[in-house]
DNA sequence: GACACTTGTGAAAATCCTGTAAACGGGGCT
DNA sequence: AGCCCCGTTTACAGGATTTTCACAAGTGTC
């Protein structure tokens, strides 16, 4: 944001906090070399604060980063003025007195035709995670070049898990995020999941704990090297009995881990 | 342009004319449906024309068509419903009384963000994939000099696809960018055309396999070679009945590559 | 240590999803 | 009009996945 009406900017910023935007201001003229730096989504820009060069200014921005959701917030403004603007490269102008919610939604608007025409999905940058590796460009989970083969649930428990990696997560909270409405009460989907996920992790990343239980609260993804206690890898010779030591070890090392 | 301000209308009509656009009109509200038929750019809208439906009718139509040009013209408006307006999808509100230069300019500002969007892809250079030429300057599809013979939707399907090697595209993204706008819930024709695409690609090219289910998400281009698993290499003596066998060796590899 | 809860498990039951085939229906053409 | 080509809808069956249950096992408290 570029402005210097310094009470418009603080009530805007609160909103934008609020809706979760990183937000950096300037009350003066920023060289558009380093707006690109910036690597900013949008940019709500006061022309004044480049003096007479405003409409310079506007231009070499607007053409030096056509990609940027661009809105101009003026004073007083003249038709002719807005359109030579919308015509330059803006992608909205809005004049002040503005309300801020207004504002908000119009860079809003502008952002969503704009994220549009780049990647349409969301992050299709993979996720490391002790020798695992999340890649929301196929839905899965890979150790080193084998698939985990997890179920469209299954990854979207992972991916969300992932993505908070080292945060307690509440089974409400999981529920809600994965499944995009409100748990039942006494609904136990998100335990089951986690089980099945923590059996797929371990039987092909056995040497890694990712999944860790908080009592009475909910889930907490961290990769931590397995405390392996007691017996070892004999590397399982193709077709032994899995279960057992299985069940076994997969119990120590929940418990070791089902930290507080 | 869905107005009913005769003036406004008849001067806004020269300008669009003027600036070499296509210009309908209508002073009712056109049912969603047609709006698809009429393939269009962009839209001024009054939602005064749908009466008191008028929220639902610029739900319907944001949500049905995401990838219109969509801006609104209405006379005296609050905050609250602009920013309703633009949270639905509205790509701008301009408020009467507006001079047409400016509705223009703006509805040039939106739509220009829109060709970005789709401008990039215009891509005419033929793309390879296993042993599959892809040729959008055909609208076909080639094993060395045989055509596949694919209808516009099948190859545009194709097209995408191949575009996207190695993602897994939802349903819904395909419609969206296949058929121009937004999927009814329940619509199978994706799948159809998926299950037509294979036949002819199987006819064509049986050593490789191209498209891939991701079962409860949708469907990702990637030719590998196929997994012939068992049986094999009794050329199949010209004129044998082709159908078990072709069923059956289709059923193996898709379930091998159904992958997860 | 007994009690009141929570969480882990395994499997059955209920749903949902996809492949497939066939019916439908509009347009364009003869 | 009658036909043909294509895109759209429907119907169904077989599987795959998600939910639900009933219990066992584990945790924290008094």
């Amino acid at each position: 944001m570029l402005d210097t009406d310094s009470g418009f900017v603080t009530v805007l910023a609160k909103r934008a906090e609020a809706a979760g935007w990183q937000l950096r201001h300037s009350t003066g003229a920023v060289p558009p070399r380093d707006l690109v730096a910036m690597k900013l989504n949008a940019l709500l820009l006061d022309p004044a604060v480049a003096g007479d060069e405003a409409w310079e200014y506007l231009d070499r921005v607007a053409s030096l980063l056509p990609d940027l959701a661009l809105v101009v917030c003026t004073g007083r403004s003249t038709v002719a003025q807005r359109v030579r603007g919308l015509r330059l490269g803006v992608d909205d102008w809005i004049t002040k007195p503005a309300h801020p919610e207004e504002a908000i939604a119009r860079i809003e608007a502008v952002s969503r035709r704009r994220r549009r025409a780049r990647g349409e999905g969301g992050d299709a940058a993979p996720l490391a995670a002790g020798d695992l590796q999340i890649r929301p460009d196929r839905f899965q989970a890979f150790v080193g070049e084998v698939n985990l083969d997890l179920t469209r649930r299954e990854f979207e428990l992972l991916h969300l898990l992932a993505e908070e990696r080292g945060q307690v997560l509440e089974r409400e909270t999981i529920y809600q995020r994965v499944w995009g409405y409100a748990m039942a009460h006494g609904d136990r989907s998100v335990d089951v999941f986690i089980r099945k996920l923590r059996q797929k992790l371990e039987k092909n990343s056995p040497s890694w704990s990712y999944i860790h239980t908080h009592f009475g609260i909910g889930y907490r993804f961290d990769p931590e090297p397995a405390g392996i206690i007691e017996e070892e890898l004999h590397p399982a010779p193709a077709g032994s009995e899995p279960a057992s030591s299985e069940s076994i070890s997969s119990q120590v090392v929940h418990n070791s881990f089902t930290s507080r």
